[in-house]
DNA sequence: ATTCGTGAATTTGTTAGACAACTTTTCGGT
DNA sequence: ACCGAAAAGTTGTCTAACAAATTCACGAAT
């Protein structure tokens, strides 16, 4: 029986929709630079052609493409490949994130965090400081290990990115919180120390006390030293 | 005569594709909470005749959102609006930047910036540090004001992500410099200070010295200070 | 011979209808 | 009341056609 469930859900995971995966193999190719920024990709018809698939898959394909600022279309001319240095959107383009990644996210997540843990400390409104204190809440009334707990936590991040005001912030904290968040919840479930939620409950209360006191300083090092923990926890575990 | 052109000017940028428009629309639907997260958007069926177009364009909005990570959809039962938190691209959705998001953009990118010297100082290679040589040296060849020149400045801030030896830093910075450059140009073409490019190219001067010296504080307070001045040209001007 | 239009060929944008694949709902029999 | 099969609903894909815009080629006028 469970046999089964596991053939079903390879089944169902194998089979992409045709569109995500040309659109895949299309990012690749000019992401390597197979198809050279400024140059054009082969018409629609070859496309369809080239993949055995109607024009109405390739066109959706390429809709994505053009969502992700890989490419822009003009009627009656073709579709051409957008300078790497024009590109607007941000992604991870691979789904599954190896440890390697993942370390080095956090390299890139750190001076944010501070900056973000300075910034909040200095302008956040009572009511920011209220969020950020009912997401520690929250967490701490959370069980061990739960996915709700793991959802504090980057609440808890993310409002302190909302108090700086700035909403590049919010946005981009919220974006690596989802990013870390399933990393976050296998290593929290597969470490060893029991005391994993108090341990940083303990620097989370440190945070926000600075915060409160309006110590920009003391906020960001506390927030280093969380999240210099948090790191050693995740990737050690 | 000038007149018509203006009038056919105008009537090409309001003539977006359908497929974009209503993409946008419903993105914002989306993140303004109008559809909530984990609820279904309309069937495709109801979205052709609400939009008056074909559900061919309804899909290639949606295919936009599906790469955006926005919604996930499945065979038979429909469209799904995906958490907030499990959102895996970052998107700058507003096209033109203002002076308030200028002055945020930057303020994100200061403290990644001098992470980045900082680990460039520490773990760049001679390649690597020929390469930020090499933009200094094609920045210090371009006409003032020129587009290469600009682009020679974002590839020096480039070239120390990459010796960052983290994909996200040099990925990420190549972003953010995209979203700046014509910010970037606008400022400089408009700044009444003639010596904009001696100034930049001295601070430059500063950084590349110190990453050479394998210094990290020095590189991040080289940078700094780069930053300050550049940020205070961009927005003062 | 060169330049300039004009029309033909290309190419993307959009529509319509149909069927396949899958999921959800409904309804009838036990 | 429960179970299973049929029906309805929904997304995925294909085909055919036309509209709209661009590019190209050819011929005419200078």
């Amino acid at each position: 029986m469970t046999r089964e469930d596991v053939l079903v859900q390879l089944r169902v995971s194998a089979k992409t929709p045709a569109a995500e995966e040309i659109a895949r193999n299309l990012a690749a190719s000019i992401r390597d630079g197979v198809i050279a920024a400024g140059t054009k990709l082969p018409t629609e018809q070859r496309l369809s052609v080239q993949y055995g698939v109607s024009r109405t898959v390739v066109r959706e394909a390429i809709s994505r493409l053009k969502s992700d600022g890989l490419v822009e279309s003009r009627q009656g001319s073709g579709v051409s490949v957008i300078p790497a240095s024009l590109r607007r959107s941000f992604k991870l383009h691979g789904a599954i994130l190896e440890k390697q990644q993942v370390i080095e996210l956090l390299e890139l997540r750190q001076p944010l965090e501070m900056a973000s843990a300075r910034l909040a400390a200095v302008r956040h409104t009572p009511q920011e400081l209220a969020e950020i204190a009912d997401a520690q809440d929250r967490m701490k009334e959370s069980e061990d290990w739960s996915d709700e707990g793991v959802q504090a936590d980057l609440d808890f991040h993310h409002a302190i990115a909302k108090a700086t005001g700035n909403p590049f912030y919010a946005d981009f904290m919220a974006f690596l919180g989802g990013a870390l968040h399933a990393t976050i919840l296998t290593a929290r479930s597969e470490s060893k120390n029991p005391n994993i939620k108090d341990i940083t409950l303990r620097e989370h209360l440190k945070i926000v006390q600075t915060i409160a006191a309006r110590d920009p300083d003391a906020a960001g090092q506390a927030m280093l030293l969380h999240l210099q923990g948090a790191s050693q926890r995740m990737t050690a575990g």
